[in-house]
RNA sequence: GGAUGGGUGGCCGAGCGGUUAAUGGCAACAGGCUGUAAACCUGUCGCUCCUUGGAGCUACGGAGGUUCGAAUCCUCCCCCAUCCA
């Protein structure tokens, strides 16, 4: 299978489409946010008519008030891969969330999944006293309570979720090994746009989101009946975007913040994806000259080796 | 013309004689990430040099002054805001 990744805006869903349309493959999206329906185009969701015909896998398999997390992802991933593979198929996995793509490839610890009624009570702790969940891993697991910084309170709530619900230290999860897929090659690509011009590009794409109806879509969707504390609100174009809807914002403030966080976003990304074992970089957008021939020639001889 | 409040590092904003290269926040840059990850978190952040630790230089609108010592006090000037003419 190929994967391709990098930062927002650099040209992952073009250059995805071209591989499966020259290779006989379908996309499975990898993206955090194209799961929930009714985000469209704050997530740059490619409209069906743009899909060349060609198989999108896990886009729009949610509602927005559900939970979703990467280890579900991970599985409904692999169910699709086998199912393309079946078909004798190129499954092409492409978006933006590095973690979504490594629960798929390396797996994650075998472990229980979130227990809210748990970290609802965790939270209450917290909140009767900062620092007190990590003082408590520091207890029941010293090595991850030393890894994971005493401020990133998340993390430190999923360690303890782990060590009071298995009734042993994460830290021997972990030791145990991830559920990596097994029986796939994959060629991991990865498009590294220089960074001004992805910045700009980022930022006029942004402000087009706008143009074309951001805030009209957040109005639909709330007139669904989701509430505007749903998770994918969250996410930037659309936080901004139901801030001018509040009234918090204007207009022109919203677009800014918008812009800006999706800057910072695709920065993270870069930074994970350097990180990403094996990962071939293309420097440049899917449109950048060469490109796209660079693409054809890596996969060309992934396939044939 | 007069009165009052202001001018601080890329921005906002504390400080109001020494321990202040100057709290915070933002931005920027770099990094981390094992089930909500477009989330969450961390580090660096005036310049130059040397090895940790430091050394030097420049800096709080401008120019002077007081003081052992000033972003902090005084004088004059410039600019901004509001109010009175």
């Amino acid at each position: 299978m190929v994967a391709v990744g990098g930062p927002t805006g650099s040209g992952k869903s073009d250059l995805a489409l071209a591989i499966a349309a020259e290779f006989n493959g379908e996309i499975v999206n990898c993206d955090s946010l194209q799961v929930y329906r009714h985000f469209d185009i704050g997530t740059a969701k490619l409209p069906l008519e743009e899909r060349r015909a060609i198989p999108h896998h896990l886009i729009d398999i949610i509602n927005p008030d559900e939970l979703f997390t990467a280890g579900e992802y991970a599985k409904l991933a692999r169910e699709a891969i086998a199912g393309i593979s079946a078909r004798g198929r190129l499954p092409i996995v492409v978006g933006g969330t590095g973690f979504y793509l490594r629960a798929l490839l390396d797996g994650l610890f075998e472990g229980p999944s979130r227990d809210q009624a748990l970290r609802d009570r965790l939270a209450a702790r917290e909140r009767r006293r900062a620092g007190s969940l990590h003082k408590l891993l520091g207890r029941l697991d010293s090595e991850a309570a030393r890894k994971i910084h005493k401020n990133d309170v998340p993390k430190v709530t999923r360690a303890l979720e782990v060590c009071l619900l298995v009734r042993r230290p994460v830290t021997q999860l972990f030791r145990a090994g991830r559920d990596a897929l097994r029986g796939y090659r994959t060629l991991k690509l990865g498009l590294l746009p220089d960074r001004d011009a992805l910045y700009e590009r980022l930022d006029l794409r942004c402000a087009r989101m706008f143009e074309a109806g951001l805030i009209e879509e957040v109005l639909h969707i709330l007139s669904l009946g989701y509430a505007p504390t749903v998770k994918p609100f969250e996410s930037h174009g659309y936080r901004q975007a139901l801030q001018f809807v509040n009234g918090e914002l204007s207009r022109r403030d919203a677009i800014f913040y918008a812009q800006r966080n999706t800057r910072q976003y695709a920065k993270r990304q870069i930074t994970w994806f350097r990180r990403e074992a094996g990962l071939v970089w293309l420097k440049g957008f899917a449109g950048t000259p060469g490109i796209y021939e660079a693409a054809r020639f890596r996969v060309t001889s992934f396939l044939n080796s």
